[in-house]
DNA sequence: GCCAACGTTGGC
DNA sequence: GCCAACGTTGGC
């Protein structure tokens, strides 16, 4: 089994949002490098979830993967943000996975934290101008972090 | 709102 | 294939 972490905008679709829907498609990737890791998603790999533009940034909670890589719907739709002219149903572009709500920290594990903790130093998501959404985590970097959440 | 660090696009 | 211009992400 694999672990992964997602980031979004709270703002946008937080942690509560997917406690209260319970299962959502992880839509609107819209970056190679960041599909290629969601299409590698195995149905049962746990997934860390990132509130990115927040107040603290850092990791809110978990889900797991419900549903592996399809075709991402958003692609196809002119009204969406997401629309994607160059992608067909025949070759589409992008996919998204189904992400299940496991649970919500009872605290944030702050960025600063994850800067500042010498067993997470190799973690993707803090390398140098790594701005993607989708990375992966190893296993004892993701067992740090749920540690940390749990105080 | 600023801006560094990218990724993408398109002319050549 | 190169690279300048442009757009986006995301921390601060």
């Amino acid at each position: 089994m694999k672990h992964w972490l997602v980031k979004t905008e709270p703002s946008v679709f937080s942690i509560d949002d997917l406690k209260k829907v319970k299962i959502t498609l992880w839509d609107g990737v819209r970056n190679y490098q960041a599909r290629n890791f969601l299409k590698s998603m195995k149905k049962g790999d746990l997934v860390l979830i990132y509130h990115s533009n927040d107040q603290p940034v850092g990791v809110a909670g978990m889900a797991e993967v419900f549903k592996e890589a399809y075709p991402d719907p958003t692609q196809f739709d002119k009204k969406s943000e997401y629309f994607d002219p160059a992608s067909t149903k025949e070759n589409p572009r992008w996919a998204c996975p189904d992400l299940k709500y496991v649970d919500k920290f009872k605290r944030i594990v702050a960025l600063q934290e994850l800067r500042e903790d010498p067993k997470l130093t190799n973690l993707i998501l803090l390398k140098r101008g790594s701005r993607l959404s989708v990375t992966p985590v190893a296993a004892d970097e993701f067992r740090r972090i749920v540690k940390l959440a749990n105080g």
